[in-house]
DNA sequence: ACAAGAATTTAGATTAGTCTAAAATATGAT
DNA sequence: ATCATATTTTAGACTAATCTAAATTCTTGT
């Protein structure tokens, strides 16, 4: 059994395997900005995590860090913690949408594999969070998942939201006062390059909404096959 | 709003409180041993809650230490966070009663007020908890509730289990296996003044039970009147 | 009333996680 | 190919919570 881990160390893992969840490596700039913290800390604890035994991280000096093996487990734990008790949060106790990130960010890395256990259990082990995010299931596989972003897409295309980013409340309830949520089928109508505006109508709306690159950025989606 | 503590200091103020509700002094010696700490780090730990502003803790050198009104409400409120999430995993997410102690430990310093009034809200506003202890209100008031143990109780006397420590398995188990939960009534048949041994007749149980001392000073009783 | 023993406090050290400032290294534009 | 700029790393310091060992103070029995 692998020693218990400290918050901060879990939440560093998952941010690594946020900005990066396969092999590519992430710089110690890139990690202290999501972080919030200064590079150096960074490097101080990248070093650490790539000394652990067995090795969390695979670092090298000024090329930055790669999830190990190891390290991605944890991170895929964490995050299948997150998601479920976003869920349980709005399920059970009745939290809205936009409530439930704070709340599941601290007690995510409390609870122990029984508590994950149950609830996945009294939820029917969804594969969906909240937010329409793919949740890892009890062997830590993330299920198959769109890649796409809202940002990318152009006038013409049409497609169906994914999922969007849960953390800032604001934004969630934004996108749910404009229709745009997981589920919600759209076509692209307008792009703008100056500022990478993009125009949609949202099916079931009557008005057609704009978002700007910010807000694009924060939205997945599955994009429709020309037919 | 008051600076957020850390778990550590919680869990001091909430033993404090549980080895003096009141306003006796606790000696360092006392807590060191219920915290499983030297008495070097209580001292320095007493020190800092007692300069903190507004003092958690009223110290006097060499005499131990008291709780402020101010260190009494955090140590309420973690009681109170404890028995409800005790109540919450045995009732919502099917914890049997030995289980629910440690995964309450845990999450008691880390959910919200919003959470706290969520779980409430669902419970029912219980005052008891599930080994019946006495939940604060909302306001941080105790309900008032016996104070007397089994352990004093003698031959001819007749009770009512009004609630039981909480933080043993093996112990919970062998009460609920001895029928000596909650509510249980029982009266006291012998009294053996070498070992402390008590024996009781539990209502509805066919043999008489023998508890030690370690035992029944873990349970508080309700005594009946003699009419 | 005072010495022995118990309890408490102080002193000095350690670990995790953070910081700022300075040093080292890598990148990329001409 | 080299120099200016970016990024990263190192060095040194701080805080919270703990420890052990030594010093101090309190209590108690005769």
């Amino acid at each position: 059994m692998r020693k218990r881990l400290s918050d901060t160390v879990e939440d560093y893992l998952k941010m690594i395997y946020k900005l990066s969840p396969d092999t590519e490596r992430v710089g110690t700039g890139q990690i202290a900005e999501a972080m919030e913290v200064s590079p150096a800390s960074v490097t101080d604890m990248i070093q650490r995590l790539a000394n652990e035994n067995p090795p969390l991280l695979d670092y090298k000096k000024h090329q930055g860090v790669k999830l190990t093996n190891e390290g991605r487990k944890v991170a895929l734990e964490i995050l299948r913690h997150h998601r479920l008790l976003e869920l349980f949060l709005h399920e059970i106790l009745g939290y809205s949408w936009d409530q439930v990130h704070a709340e599941a960010d601290r007690l995510e890395h409390v609870i122990s594999e029984n508590f994950e256990e149950r609830v996945a259990t009294v939820l029917g082990d969804p594969q969906r969070g909240l937010h329409g995010e793919p949740i890892p299931n009890r062997n830590l596989e993330m299920p198959d998942h769109p890649t796409s972003y809202l940002h990318d897409m152009r006038p013409g295309q049409q497609g169906v939201v994914h999922s969007v980013s849960d953390d800032d409340p604001g934004f969630l309830r934004f996108l749910k006062a404009q229709g745009l949520v997981p589920g919600a089928e759209f076509s692209v109508v307008d792009f703008s390059p100056y500022d990478n505006n993009l125009r949609l109508q949202v099916k079931g709306q009557d008005r057609e909404i704009v978002l700007g690159a910010s807000a694009t950025a924060q939205v997945q989606v599955e994009i429709k096959n020309a037919d």
